[in-house]
DNA sequence: AGCACGCCGACT
DNA sequence: GTCGGCGTGCTC
């Protein structure tokens, strides 16, 4: 018999699997996705590679044939669909297939099934206080005589308390066993991350709106959904209503989440109504507690799993739904290579085994809203509240030009300075959103108008107000120089604000407030975000001031203003995606303010004030962001008017860089397609980031498949020549600007 | 990724 | 002449 096998090497997509031959026992265990060791290449040496078939005949030479060593690993998890899943990660994203392979592992390893051995005694107590009397008799088994004795005293103690407290090795107890004086008890233990709830949330009664829009997804399962619907007006009800019916079919749910803080949110809510069939994975968990999560699902002891992206990996084996909820966060697109989109692999598991897939949000991605537009998905709104008594909030913009021209320097607007004032007194909270952390935005000297930057990558580097100047990119950390390190002047400063620096200014202007700040740079350890924003809902803080991390899903129920410090900040990244995002914090910033009873009010500073995305998002008008938007992205052709392809080059040398994108974009605008546009090759975002250099060139067609196979010729010829020290990856859907 | 093969310049 | 540089292609 005979298995093919993906070898991790190169980029090479067209003849990518090698084929080995099986000896008799090895086949027995393996199967498709199994993780098995190979030789490989002159030196014969060892590599792991992963089995996408087996078959009984080969048209490959004989002699060329090498047998499969062993098994890697037991388990991988890998199915059918996932391989299917692999390969379209491959075309698409234009990565090795062991790298897609790896990608889709929903274990990467066999952990052993933790196990508690305990011990009770294998004699009566009469026979073993005999036993004991004899044992004391001989010095020589002074450790066999306290295990005995302390087994006898404590039935069904664990081999770990034996030897932490008792001293007792397992050398000892193996011999006792022997004997037959004791007896093994071992039993499984499930490493749970899952964690039982004691406080239930109630289950609301679904509103006719919500319960027309069930019964509408329900009666049309085979096509994709996306619920509109703003903070607050009850997606999650829909949801479990839908969770419901499919499980009762006995079939499973994936829901997934952006990013792994919003998990115990949703956990809590539907463990109310599911409890324990409900299993979560993170990548924070450990290899062992992943591994039982998904033997969970593998057992069928699991029907719905909670989690990000790499939850759409797991192996159900019947999957009816899949939610995404947040459609529209930029986390739910992988950030390494394969950068491959979560809704890609959702809309890929739809296909191959029939699940439903619904989208939600407040703030539909273009993209999504536009299939919605073009009847390719259906589009249900929720447009209020469902809370009763709860409204849209209050948006005021401030022009910040006009805040300098009347001499206010400071950072908060004076509108801003009195509602904060007036909150204050009120006893109600505050959330403050700035979208840069540290001190400040740059350091400069005032002299010569250096701007101190990373060595390593071309950033300028953040003051931090502990005295050091910090690279964001790659952490690179130095003391703050006191002198212009290329001039020597002395006038070297700290220009732009940090969300440091904002908490600075607070205490300063409002000395009796509780501050809170909610950072990266706060959030180091473990759990201390959610803390943070426990002590913030508990009223443990007046004030609470932050970057994306607030934008995102938690409740504040006190919450009666939001100031939006610096609206246009991410406006200007030379991304085509710039103002969906500002469109999008924004929006979802200001759905912060005021939930339950009382009107909130947000206030948005800006320099822009004309700007759609910011005046759109002050309106609370999606339906008119959405027309712009896309109205300009019809006439630039960017998606979803079209596609994109990004290349990126990369090399340690920038001449390499440089040279290699000339070439690959000269190869791409000498062949004249209709229908192709190449726009490069230019530096990168960031054109230098630890001291490699970056080179990009975007490509955009109406058809995805000429994108696709542009890519597989760049990648042909990247294998040889002047190519060999560059490093070339690619994106579709480019969402991020590089 | 690592190894072999081969083509070209430098040197005992 | 030959030694060794590295550019190129192949590995079941």
């Amino acid at each position: 018999m005979f298995v093919s096998v993906i070898v991790d090497i190169s980029l090479e997509r067209d003849r990518n699997t090698f084929t080995y031959a099986v000896t008799e026992e090895l086949l027995e265990m393996i199967s498709i996705g199994s993780c098995v060791l190979v030789p490989f290449g002159k030196g014969g040496r060892t590599v792991k590679g992963y089995v996408t078939a087996v078959s009984e005949e080969t048209d490959i030479p004989k002699e060329k044939i090498k047998y499969v060593l062993s098994m890697a690993d037991k388990d991988t998890g890998v199915t059918g669909t996932l391989i299917r899943l692999a390969e379209r990660i491959n075309k698409k994203y234009g990565c090795s297939m062991a790298l897609a392979m790896k990608t889709v592992i929903p274990v990467s390893r066999k952990v052993k099934e933790k196990e508690r051995h305990s011990y009770i005694l294998g004699i009566s107590d009469y026979e073993a206080s005999l036993m004991m009397t004899k044992l004391a008799r001989d010095k020589r088994s002074n450790v066999k005589l306290r295990a005995l004795k302390a087994i006898a005293e404590n039935p069904g103690i664990d081999r770990k308390m034996l030897g932490d407290i008792y001293g007792v090795g397992i050398s000892s107890i193996k011999a006792l066993l022997n004997d037959g004086l004791i007896k093994e008890v071992t039993e499984k233990t499930s490493r749970d991350p899952v964690f039982s709830l004691e406080k239930k949330d109630p289950v609301e009664d679904l509103t006719p709106l919500q319960k027309s829009i069930a019964k509408k997804i329900l009666d049309n399962r085979d096509r994709v959904h996306l619920i509109h619907g703003v903070t607050g007006s009850g997606k999650t009800e829909i949801y479990i209503a839908l969770i419901k019916e499919v499980i009762k079919e006995e079939r499973q749910v994936i829901m997934l989440v952006p990013e792994i803080a919003l998990i115990t949110q949703i956990y809590s809510r539907l463990y109310a109504v599911f409890r324990g069939r409900i299993t979560v994975i993170n990548s924070r968990m450990s290899e062992g507690e992943r591994y039982d999560q998904y033997l969970k699902i593998k057992n069928k002891e699991a029907d719905i799993v909670i989690g990000p992206r790499t939850a759409l990996f797991m192996p159900f084996e019947d999957l009816g739904l899949i939610i995404m909820d947040e459609e529209h966060s930029p986390s739910y697109k992988s950030e390494n290579v394969p950068r491959y989109d979560a809704h890609m692999a959702a809309l890929f598991r739809k296909e191959e085994e029939g699940a439903t897939v619904v989208l939600g949000s407040a703030t539909p991605s273009v993209e999504s809203y536009y299939k919605c537009i073009t009847g390719e998905y259906m589009l249900h709104s929720l447009k209020e509240r469902a809370v009763m008594g709860s409204s849209l909030p209050d948006v005021e913009i401030v022009d910040l030009r006009e805040e300098l021209r009347t001499g206010n320097k400071k950072i908060f607007s004076r509108r801003l300075s009195e509602e904060i004032e007036k909150s204050l007194k009120k006893g109600s909270q505050v959330m403050l959103f700035l979208n840069r952390r540290g001190f400040s935005g740059c350091i400069s000297c005032r002299s010569c108008g250096h701007v101190i930057k990373c060595p390593h990558c071309d950033i300028s580097l953040t003051a931090h107000n502990d005295g050091t100047i910090k690279c964001h990119y790659c952490g690179y950390e130095e003391r703050l120089p006191a002198k212009c390190p290329k001039c020597g002047s002395k006038y070297i400063g700290t220009f732009g604000t940090g969300t440091q620096k904002v908490e600075y200014l607070i205490k300063k202007e409002f000395p009796g407030a509780k501050v809170l700040r909610l950072d990266k740079d706060t959030t180091g350890r473990k759990n201390s975000l959610d803390e943070t924003i426990a002590a913030f809902r508990d009223g443990r803080g007046d004030i609470l001031i932050g970057t994306q991390m607030i934008a995102n899903g938690h409740d504040f129920p006190n919450v009666s203003l939001v100031g939006i410090l610096a609206a246009d900040l991410s406006l200007y990244s030379n991304d085509y995606m710039a103002e969906e995002r500002t469109f999008q914090l924004l929006t979802q910033v200001a759905g912060r303010a005021g939930r339950k009873d009382s009107k909130g009010r947000v206030i948005i500073q800006t320099y822009d004030p004309s700007n759609y995305a910011v005046v759109t998002a002050a309106e609370q008008d999606y339906e008119s962001f959405f027309q712009k938007e896309i109205s300009f992205r019809k006439a630039l052709k960017y998606p979803p008017a079209g596609h994109m392809l990004l290349i990126l080059v990369e090399s340690a040398a920038e001449e390499k860089a440089e040279e290699a994108a000339k070439m690959i974009f000269s190869s791409i605008a000498s062949k004249k397609m209709p229908n192709v546009a190449a726009i490069g090759p230019s530096p990168a975002n960031l054109s230098r980031g630890k001291d490699v250099y970056r080179r990009t060139i975007y490509v955009k067609s109406s058809e995805e498949e000429i994108l696709e196979s542009l890519m597989d010729d760049v990648i042909s010829s990247s294998s040889k020549g002047p190519f060999r020290d560059i490093h070339i990856s690619f994106d579709t859907d480019p969402v991020t600007s590089y």
